[in-house]
DNA sequence: TGCGTTAATGCAACTTTTTTGCGTTAAGGA
DNA sequence: TCCTTAACGCAAAAAAGTTGCATTAACGCA
């Protein structure tokens, strides 16, 4: 399982990971979510199906792994010297990035998965992070967790459970509102 | 699919629909979604699992289909006279069902079915409509999108990336916050 | 009501995916 | 260097998913 101690994580355990992580991101360029399956990515990865199978347990499991740590290494937190405006950067690319098809899967996949392995938990404790970041250059006027509840939290909402864009003007809206 | 447009929903179909609906219900409480295979639903619901791959396409489809029927029917808002009660009350119950097990369960299916069919905006749609009759009580002096924004999705976001619980301190917070 | 049309299902053969047992390889420690 | 064993490859078996064709039954129409 993705979450699962590794015990032994030298050379080719490391190697057909990052062989299998590659293979996925290739994949979802090329064949798309849909078309994905576990033989397909082991193909392409030269593993056995067993491999991936014992390893991730499925294609969701292994799809939520990728995901998840493809949402870490964002670049980094730009620095204008106006921390609003920093903050209102972050929240437009945030919220650009997740709208994109790709990112609406990562949400799904982390999500679905996130149900036993508490995987999701990763991903916001992330998100706090560089909103506080952001907030610590204001003095901390605004705390992060009040940003995760009136600006990321709506925006994912519109993301997954509404028609209509989670665009500039949206954003705009809600971190006037924080902003006070 | 969950969304096709039923040309001939008489008799048979209907029945046939309703016995599966009601076969994943009991599965799903006997087995759990972990376990629950199409073609164990088709085997309790008395039908073939061609006609479940071919009418829902698959597994998360189906779920999807039964969650969104669940998530329909609650009972009727109950009316205390004072709206602001009232909305507190439902906000509770609401956070409370989501948070279950099973309604964890739901929102992961929902939203991964809601990648392509959009079957979650009909859920919000439904949610919206709960909102805006009790806003409704007070004169729209609240509209059902700032609670759906400020109380709703925070509360969303909690159960599916958060491992603190939605629980009442939680939502009486939220609430104050939009009441002024 | 009776009849024709056809959407929806049942059935079975087939393909693909997933699981599992066992032998082999290679990482980590003595 | 050798020993232990986690992790992998392979192949057989089980299970899930797909598809073509025959049958059933809903719906429209006279």
């Amino acid at each position: 399982m993705s979450d699962r101690v590794v015990c032994r994580p030298g050379g080719r355990s490391a190697r057909i990971q990052a062989s299998v992580h590659q293979a996925v991101e290739d994949l979802l360029r090329e064949v798309g979510r849909a078309e994905l399956t576990v033989p397909m990515v082991a193909a392409r990865a030269g593993v056995t199906p067993s491999t991936l199978y014992r390893r991730w347990g499925d294609l969701t499991h292994l799809l939520a792994d990728v995901s998840a740590q493809r949402l870490q290494p964002d670049q980094a937190l730009p620095d204008s010297g106006d921390w609003r405006a920093d903050l209102r950067a972050w929240t437009e690319q945030y919220a650009d990035e997740m709208s994109s098809k790709l990112g609406r899967q990562m949400l799904r996949d982390v999500i679905s998965a996130s149900v036993e392995t508490g995987i999701a938990n990763n991903c916001r404790a992330f998100v706090v992070q560089q909103i506080a970041s952001i907030c610590a250059r204001g003095g901390d006027t605004l705390d992060a967790e009040s940003v995760i509840e009136q600006v990321v939290s709506p925006i994912l909402y519109r993301i997954l459970f509404d028609d209509r864009p989670a665009d500039r003007a949206f954003c705009g809206r809600l971190l006037d509102r924080v902003l006070d």
